[in-house]
DNA sequence: CCATTCAGGACTGATAAGGTCCTCTATACC
DNA sequence: GGTATAGAGGACCTTATCAGTCCTGAATGG
């Protein structure tokens, strides 16, 4: 049904809260740990940590190792577009086998009337999720109130977006 | 990879293949058959069956049983977007598990910061597949010879430029 | 020196897709 | 009317992929 691995899913909603730094509390500051995002999201922390240190690979969020580690957004949540994540976690967006950058051929390629044809749908699917971002996503996660006003905001308020 | 499902690629193909009566040959009349169409496209028989049968109960084409039987388009070929397709063989378009139309929910529903986010994603990936129909699919089917395969792209009149 | 935290991979179980086959029904032709 | 053809509709199995877990090692801060 044209889903997308729920990996890619989880992707979202970790990127999304790590681009939320007031929202994470004393418990995580300018960086974020794996288990204090799986405890703000819902995810098991396992999986959350898989989906980060695959993020850190392709190069979307910053990791610092060691104690008082954790993860940052490299690139702000606008200008992370959806594709980009599904290319990070699920590799490039391939809707057939047929479509340059999946090497795994099909068998009726040579027979088949509609080689190559998928291209531009396959470009089509890439434009529309290149052209919606992370940003887009965060919009309503604040649904009325900014957040719930626990803690002022007199830590380091925000590192911009480097 | 936003894969999508084997099945409804073959889907497609079989269906170009049904709108091009005349490249059927003297074996098929205006009814094709099954095994005409595997030989025809290079699909094992048994999955063009499958194929064709889903495709009939979902309505895209019409079935006639007995000898001489076979099925037939009900709708021209641009007529068919390919979301229709989709929908025929994997089912509703559903990125993730919180869209509406699946049923069944993920479990870290109630902390999610971007539930419900994915619906204008989705509605945008709908949107694109439903603009292309099966007629873009099947513009360079026949690229200058009718069924002389792996054809290397180098005629004069491709329209490929994607 | 030690606690913390990421890096990177290996491993396993669950799930669903892909593919095959069988039986039954309907139709055309002999 | 009989028979061959061809689809309808499922049951079945086989396999691939994903999701999830875990372990070891390296880097960093205290
Ligand atoms: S060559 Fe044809 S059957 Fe093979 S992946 Fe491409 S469209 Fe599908
Ligand atoms: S509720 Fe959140 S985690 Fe669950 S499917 Fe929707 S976006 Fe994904």
């Amino acid at each position: 049904m044209l889903r997308l691995s729920k990996l890619t899913d989880y992707a979202v909603v970790v990127l999304v809260r790590l681009g939320q730094p007031d929202a994470a509390g004393d418990a995580c500051r300018d960086v974020q740990t794996s288990p204090c995002i799986a405890a703000a999201t819902g995810i098991p922390e396992p999986t959350v940590a898989k989906v980060l240190k695959t993020l850190a690979s392709g190069g979307l969020v910053g990791s610092q190792r060691g104690a008082r580690g954790g993860y940052r957004l490299l690139r702000p949540l606008d200008a992370i577009p959806i594709a980009d994540v599904i290319a990070a976690i699920d590799g490039p967006i391939a809707l057939t086998a047929c479509v340059e950058g999946s090497g795994n051929g099909c068998s009726t390629e040579s027979l088949c009337p509609v080689r190559g044809r998928w291209d531009p749908v396959n470009a089509a699917i890439q434009d529309a999720l290149g052209a919606i971002t992370l940003a887009d996503m965060q919009e309503a996660a604040i649904p009325r109130a900014f957040r719930i006003p626990a803690l002022p905001p007199s830590g380091p308020a925000l590192r911009a977006a480097e």
